[in-house]
DNA sequence: TATATTAATCGTATTTTAACGATGAACTTT
DNA sequence: AAAGTTCATCGTTAAAATACGATTAATATA
């Protein structure tokens, strides 16, 4: 029974875990990948990009969002989905220092 | 229903997304901080720092053994555990360079 | 040799993810 | 106003993840 982990470990160690979560699935890695390359911030053509339902990339939009990796405005009846560059940083700062931790031994 | 994705994505899209989610539990990442405090390679008393039990905690270490951040020497009764330098490495080119393909916009 | 320690694996329960189609709300276009 | 787009959400299903205790195989110690 996957309990509730806020307990038992720190905020970093939450933090590092829900931001590398975010990148761990194949789809969601696509999407941002799609992002990047239309470096202006580009909307539901992503549906067409990958083939997945769009009610599927809706679910994994949701999830970046969530981290706040990504971030949707309303454009009329479209959503304007972009990178949030803070977060970003954030995610590169973050892991990138995790990453420096270990210098190797062994 | 989760279906295969190996099909739809690249080799690099499932790669950083399996590497990443290795990372993608609070409890993984606590195990890699404990292996990089203690830098020799350290065994089973990690279940002593972290409060899960030993067998939850030795499905983890199955999980970071399988994308091969870590690696695990029988040591007699005992096994020792420590980070994979070359898969480590791996890991801050792949997800480096991920992370610096956006270099901003918006 | 008998007992204890270590750690992987098994079996199981629960939760979360991932996927889809269908529906619905909001905005556009005709 | 009516019909069409766009996209989030709902409901559902299947699979994977997470957690635990119990068991087992291996090694170590008494």
């Amino acid at each position: 029974m996957p309990t509730a982990k806020t307990e038992n470990f720190t905020d970093q160690q939450q933090r590092i875990a829900d931001l590398a979560k975010a990148l761990g699935h194949p789809a969601r890695v696509a999407i941002l990948m799609h992002l990047f390359k239309t470096n202006s911030c580009v909307c539901g053509d992503i549906v067409e990009e990958i083939p997945l339902a769009q009610s599927t990339i809706s679910q994994h939009l949701k999830a970046l969002k969530k981290v706040g990796i990504i971030h949707g405005e309303v454009e009329g009846a479209k959503t304007c989905y972009c990178i949030n560059p803070k977060v970003w940083q954030e995610m590169k700062d973050v892991l990138g220092q995790f990453f420096g931790t270990f210098t190797g031994c062994c």
